[in-house]
DNA sequence: CGGCTCCATGTGATTTTATAACATTACAAA
DNA sequence: TTTGTAATGTTATAAAATCACATGGAGCCG
């Protein structure tokens, strides 16, 4: 547990509804869960690949690979972009984090550990993404896969829109 | 009408199921289609546009920009990249074809005229591409999304797979 | 310990995808 | 015909991603 500091909080979202949340904790929890998740898969947990994840878990909006890059450098890693896109592949390949197709940006993933397919709402006006989950092979899309003879093996599933933040600045 | 010449019939498939088809007349189809879209919406349908949704139409399969400039370069239009960007975004805003973003590629809509949110099945062996479509308000998302306070405005939905035709090249 | 292997990391160069900026041309309305 | 707007063309550059190859470090085997 983390001491909640209240002070310490941001005007970030969560997929948990785009709302306001003690930040530091966040990080820290998430950083725990792939700790165990490594240790538990045997996956070499670099410091690298912690220091990308740490930089993900930062904030609640999808950041592109150079973005990462950038600040992996200032961290002293390696300046190249083969340093950040691998370190990412392998949170991606691992379930730590997740790719956003529509952005070529990287978000790290709320509920490593679990098999999903995750949805992102992403809000065009101020650049936050929320994660939820989605049931591909049910619905539309499942009827319409099953229809065809299609196998799903992976899905994408990105909505982009307002976030209630945003939603509220614009209605007023 | 077209003259169906079986003949003719190539292994491409269509959303509507990924099965064999006319071919030739599923082209001429949809250029027709979007012939009598523009008209009605009074948007300028020029050669370079023609040209490349003609080129769209000619596969099931979603083409990177750069394919489709080197095929405008042949037919005679300008060779730099804006040429074949600005033709695909004329396209894709007016509905008359979509851009995978898993694959950063492009693909002939096969229902312009209504409105939509596409769902792709792309299949990873033979690389065609379905469009089927979804209803993201709805389903699991959806109620995310409400939940969340989120609004919804575009969405895009991609499963990656194996098309009926490549699952039973590998079951076998 | 020494040596071996495997994987991870680092770096330089290159490929692929996409846009910026600006000149020129075609079109359609006044 | 003039005039404004939209479309096209070209050069240049930015952004995203990968290739190829050298180096380094952790774990294992003897």
């Amino acid at each position: 547990m983390t001491s909640r500091d209240p002070g310490a909080e941001r005007e970030h979202t969560d997929t948990v509804g785009f709302k306001r949340h003690d930040h530091a904790a966040c990080v820290q929890d998430g950083m725990a869960a792939a700790e165990e998740r490594c240790t538990k898969l045997g996956l070499r947990f670099t410091s690298v690949r912690r220091k990308t994840l740490e930089i993900l878990l930062q904030e609640h909006r999808a950041l592109g690979a150079y973005e990462v890059l950038d600040k992996l450098r200032d961290a002293g890693f390696g300046s190249q972009p083969p340093v950040a896109y691998r370190a990412l592949d392998f949170l991606v390949s691992n379930g730590l984090a997740h790719k956003v197709e529509k952005l070529n940006a990287f978000i790290a993933c709320t509920t490593p550990g679990k098999a999903h397919v995750p949805a992102f709402m992403i809000c065009r006006s101020c650049d936050a993404v929320a994660e939820a989950h989605s049931a591909p092979t049910r619905g539309v899309l499942g009827d319409a896969a099953k229809a065809a003879g299609f196998v799903i093996e992976r899905a994408v599933v990105e909505a982009e829109g307002l976030c209630p933040t945003c939603v509220d600045k614009t209605d007023t």
